[in-house]
DNA sequence: TGAAAAATATAGCCATTGCTATATTTATTG
DNA sequence: CAATAAATATAGCAATGGCTATATTTTTCA
């Protein structure tokens, strides 16, 4: 057999949830990072988001035009970059989200610096449902 | 405090894995679909691959050109798509994992629509070793 | 303060992954 | 078996997200 017998239709719809979620990865990523830029430096500059992000400082100015197009960052130019409050906001929600991620791997029995690596990934993927169904794992597992 | 103080470089190093294993996604899901309208139909056309994929034809003509380049399928023009063993390999393995996914994130308490939805994109950034760690977590919970 | 260094912006390239419109080939059927 | 229908291929456009090379601005410091 190959799968659970899902309606071509439903498929389709499935695969492109999956690649608008894929789309707002970047931005979680890089509003993330900014946020903890700023907590720890005070701002966040190009270069550093770049390099913490691995990509060459042009590939970051060109994200962050896109942040600033989506009204979650702004920026004087050569200046450092902040976020609006929609911005924080979602900084706070994907830090919060990456942590819980983090724990259930852990708790399922993923070795930490797997689990870390790998939520990097799959965080962008958990909806707001199996968001809620983590934490409340944690919390049942928490009380043994 | 904003995460558990990784180092710039290992997180740099983390965002190039993640946009890595991002790449390979649409191989992934492609491969397993082909092998899936084999299984179904004993051959998969360019016209129910995009379908189901929920793109248009020539979309889906586009990444079976990438497949063919990359070894995964074959095809004549005007014919239907057929993997190559390393293809059905990988389409097995995705499948395989897929299906793990989808029974820990169950298992976690996440309800089985919402599992199914979420492990659409989620499958694609477990790696070996969590994928591991989610079978044996799914062997202990079997027994209790 | 003015020259050198560092940071940022901009230009322009490439590959990927979508799309629509249209040409071509294959399949169907009257 | 020829006309039509269906499937596939191809051309070409747009947005994303990488890159390098280079111009511009800001910062540093001798």
């Amino acid at each position: 057999m190959s799968n659970t017998n899902i309606k071509p239709k439903d498929q389709a719809d499935r695969f492109a949830r999956a690649r608008e979620m894929q789309s707002l990865a970047l931005l979680e990523d890089y509003v993330e990072m900014i946020g903890d830029l700023i907590a720890e430096l005070g701002e966040a500059r190009v270069a550093d988001i770049a390099s913490r992000m691995g990509v060459a400082q042009p590939t970051a100015t060109k994200a962050i035009s896109r942040l600033k197009r989506e009204g979650l960052a702004t920026s004087r130019p050569y200046r450092g970059i902040f976020l609006t409050d929609e911005g924080a906001e979602l900084a706070d929600k994907v830090r919060a989200r990456h942590r819980t991620v983090v724990e259930v791997l852990i708790m399922v029995g993923v070795p930490e610096p797997i689990a870390e690596m790998d939520a990097e990934g799959i965080e962008h993927h958990v909806s707001e449902k199996t968001l809620k169904a983590f934490e409340k794992f944690l919390r049942d597992s928490q009380k043994q």
